[in-house]
DNA sequence: TTGAAAGCGCTAACAA
DNA sequence: TTGTTAGCGCTTTCAA
């Protein structure tokens, strides 16, 4: 019943192989016997079968993409859909597939991406995230399988691992002085989980920055939070219950920054009257929030394209060299930010 | 250099077949011999090639997910991550893959579908959205191939058809009737696209809770919009501008709740002071609105888990009758709404 | 330019 | 309980 190279081959009066040629648009068929073999095929609704395809073509035209481990609230990121839909895009136009890891814990993922690898199933990966210490990645490098992470390894000299980036450390500097030039001295920092690399540079960016400026970073004015939400808004009674409580707010995630900005209007603190933010990401809902937000838009929707382009070059041309891509970030300035005004007495 | 059934085999002293076996764990195979062969598996790093399996067996372990086209900011909704979360939980229980589509227009999506189907790349389908008639919805129903529709085919009379769903005619239904024992009579709708079947049973569920009411519904308070951001901010200043502005809003999703917000508080009408709002889905960053939105929240996560749970089970069980599954809904009650306090004069 | 045939790695009848 | 063998549907040498 199901419609195979061969009927169509019976149908079109010509060989198997032959069909198989015309499938693969080969230069050495004639174009008369193209339109035959094509007619028969619409005739029947011929669709080649995938599976066999690749089993023959040991290539899968699929690509796998994995996940932070679901369990966890970061998976709920509007940044997902979006670096999702980038690598979907760059993938659709070369024809790839996409193949989703589903493991809900770390260990789950491994198997999986083993699995995936091992058994052909796609023909490279994408890491959507990069943290410090990922068997997932040193497997990966072990196996000189095809591979791209979107963020970056957290060794530097990973030279031979090819991904794509923001200058974080840069964006989360620039942030910084900004919030300087608007006359802030006490910065806090709100940070995301401490074994994400991302969450490294930032904060690097953001003492270089102070250092810079002759303001000493202090310990309590740093705050690191797992949970996006919930976080956020721990981290705004920890930091709004210091002695000098900070006048501005650099927030790692536009979620977090959602949080943050709640429990501030609970605590009747205004944005930006009273407390300046900045964050990161800049993801559809960011400009929705009352105020909206500034926040440093990172292109997550390149991040994805950029991250499957590479990988198929990799797949393509197994000799390339690594790359390392690093995506243009810019901050979009709305109304979270205002110049310092001196208050006459303590709060 | 790839190790295969064979090598497995011979390490083990016995036949292909019986490996196979022991990969099924099938009961026919002794304990001692699986041992053996189990460890010649761990030996050699045996891993089954996947796609060979599929050939011979007619069958991929992996389901195939629909998403709306992703051109449409819809597919941005945090909605998607979630369901998403919920099948994929339920598909690895039973391990499945999750296979995407990354078509970005009805045609791209229509054309990957077909070859998901007919090149057997996938076992069965997930729609993700469900609207009204959708090509896709009727290619599969007529290829007898086995789908789930999270939502609802539009016509009623499609009982073959599975899905799973929230009866949101009801619960937009409760929402109303819960605005009007707070005193509202100037209840407004903003709904999504109106292709969408969840839009016109949201609509339903209103009218009909005015109608009973005895208020009269009126069109003048109903705005739809495509876009969910943008669309719930061109709303408000429509339903604004009018001489009798509505003391009440109901809007189809929490996204487009932001957007309303926003609006409303740039032209600093109060929430829920001056107008209450109630809007449906409880995404996760929905209780992070200031003040955070009272919402319906309808288990994203079950629709995704059953969505996956029917569909296997039809996979499994061909002949298994169709389902209709409802998931329960429950009003969140946050800090958006209020008993509407008559004003003396007119705004 | 086309055809014949071997083989990709696995499963499943059928035999033993 | 295990082995033998014929495919699954395609690609790709090799020959013509």
């Amino acid at each position: 019943m199901t419609v195979t190279i061969k009927d169509v081959a019976k149908i079109a009066n010509v060989a198997p192989s032959t069909v198989s040629r015309v499938i693969a648009n080969s230069p050495r068929i004639s174009e008369p016997t193209k339109e035959k073999v094509r007619e028969a095929m619409k005739e029947l609704g011929y669709h080649p079968n995938f599976n066999a395809r690749s089993l023959a073509n040991k290539s899968t035209k699929t690509i796998g993409l994995v996940m932070p481990n679901s369990a966890n609230k970061t998976f709920q990121n509007p940044f997902f859909p979006e670096v999702i839909r980038g690598i979907s895009s760059k993938a659709h136009q070369l024809e790839y597939g996409l193949y989703l890891s589903t493991g809900q814990s770390e260990q789950e993922i491994f198997d999986e991406v083993q699995d995936m690898v091992q058994g052909k199933r796609v023909d490279g990966i994408v890491l959507l995230y990069s943290k410090v210490n990922d068997k997932v990645m040193d497997y990966l490098r072990n196996q000189k399988f095809p591979f791209t992470v979107i963020g970056r390894p957290y060794d530097e000299n990973m030279k031979d691992i090819t991904y794509v980036n923001n200058d974080n450390l840069k964006a989360a500097k620039t942030v910084t002085e900004y919030l300087i030039l608007l006359g802030h001295q006490q910065i806090a920092f709100i940070g995301g989980n401490l074994d994400t690399v991302v969450t490294l540079d930032h904060m690097k960016g953001y003492e270089k920055a102070l250092t810079n400026a002759g303001i000493e970073p202090r310990k309590d004015y740093v705050v690191f939070h797992e949970e996006l939400q919930e976080g956020g808004q721990e981290a705004v009674i920890d930091l709004m219950s210091l002695s000098e409580r900070p006048t501005a707010l650099i927030v790692a995630d536009d979620i977090m920054t959602f949080g943050v900005m709640r429990m501030l209007n609970e605590m009747e603190v205004k944005v930006p009257d009273d407390i300046s933010i900045v964050s990161f990401n800049n993801v559809m809902i960011s400009e929705l929030s009352s105020p909206p937000m500034t926040t440093v838009d990172i292109n997550i929707f390149s991040l994805g394209y950029e991250a499957a382009n590479c990988l198929i070059e990799k797949i393509m041309k197994p000799g390339t060299e690594p790359r390392q891509v690093i995506i243009p970030h810019k901050m979009i300035k709305r109304q979270t930010c205002q110049r310092l005004v001196r208050r006459l007495s303590a709060q």
